[in-house]
DNA sequence: TGTACATCAGTGAACGCGCGTTCACTGATGTAC
DNA sequence: TGTACATCAGTGAACGCGCGTTCACTGATGTAC
């Protein structure tokens, strides 16, 4: 079913077995949450013994973390594909923002473990998602590259274009993570066209009357 | 040693076990994540035995709960307290977000809690931490009404305050997620008076040069 | 002040459970000749 | 095209573990008289 995804792996005994743990991980934690994962719940839904697992993955963390690399990637292939073609340099923070969190209400259990900094991060997905990394480590520095230079071109001279770009991210974030935990009632809430106009009604505030 | 936190448990057996589990959970989520927390280590450290928590808890969502509750409680008297007395609608709002990120920083494990909507809220703290309930359910509801009432001397007539409200609480609530989830750099936010910088700054660029 | 009683916070043994991880294995697959 | 071999994805039994929760108990505390 999945189309080849990792060439390497396909027509072997599973077909693609690490894929296949992966939407199953997501599956069980949207259905019992993160501390409902286990191993042993994945191996059986993708039909295969509970050791199976370990010819993929060395131990339940490096599942998570290859989620959480995996989120990453969809979300800066996301922020950058929203920000393609735009030429202002505030639609296009704000089309960043649209993207960013129509990704989250679309993938609530992408975004938490990306987002959950409680994976033991020894090596793997730290590099390349934090703010200061520069441009060279992967898509996520770049997506926040595209956002300090839009932000470049709106601020004094003598400001930090990081900082406002840090402000450019925060909002969706903060956004994001509020639909996702529930804290913005479902009536304003409820549907991804809902939580759209919200969004542009609060990009709107930001960057006009409030100022 | 905790003064008088509940008066009716105090001069029993263990003096306030109830407060002192709470400390325990809160330490040992410090050390070990959420998911590392147990009621029998909480016991442990506590000097309690294992059943003890049974007689304060009914079970370990019911701690989880409680701390949530203790965190937006705190954090809605922060809130409250670092509005008071400003009188400009817009440092108002400053000042929430200001109060907002510290107690973000200075109480991770908390704030982590409140936010992690895995917590089986059947009751207890979901209601009065949702934007939409009015002003009668508690302090929570209370410091987003005031954040609401400066908004809506900012805005336009016919907008809506609530959602000029909502980004003034999602900037700051996602600046507080990036910091702790170490996705801004230490060397940018390590210290509070570092992070209480780059607030302002980004607070400063909201309001001013971006609009 | 002193005694009898009721309350209920904390005890310790016991239960059943699903989990992560290891290990020797087996058998399907791909490859070299 | 056919055969021999090496690889390694998936198996199934087994391990040890800490956990959540229950339960009958005991003994310190507060209270009624």
């Amino acid at each position: 079913m999945p189309a080849g995804d990792t060439p390497s792996k396909r027509s072997y005994h599973h077909g693609d077995l690490r894929a296949a743990l992966l939407d199953a991980a997501i599956e069980v934690i949207g259905e019992r949450g993160l501390h409902g994962l286990s191993l042993r719940e994945c191996a059986r839904r993708a039909d295969v013994s509970h050791a199976a697992p370990y010819r993929h993955f060395a131990d339940k963390n490096a599942l998570l973390l290859a989620i959480a690399r995996r989120g990453f990637e969809r979300l800066a292939a996301a922020g950058v594909a929203a920000m393609d073609g735009v030429g202002d340099p505030r639609d296009r923070l704000d089309a960043y923002g649209v993207a960013y969190v129509r990704f989250a209400v679309d993938n609530p259990v992408l975004f938490r473990v990306m987002f959950t900094a409680e994976l033991d991060a020894a090596e793997g997905v730290e590099a390349g998602h934090v703010v200061d990394k520069g441009g060279e480590e992967g898509d996520e520095a770049g997506a926040f590259e595209l956002l300090v230079e839009s932000a470049a071109a709106l601020i004094d001279d003598g400001d930090d274009p990081r900082e406002a770009a840090l402000a450019a991210w925060s909002l969706p974030h903060g956004l994001a993570m509020l639909v996702l935990d529930g804290r913005i009632p479902p009536a304003e809430a409820a549907t991804p066209a809902q939580v759209e106009r919200l969004m542009r009604t609060i990009f709107a505030a930001w960057r006009g009357p409030l100022s």
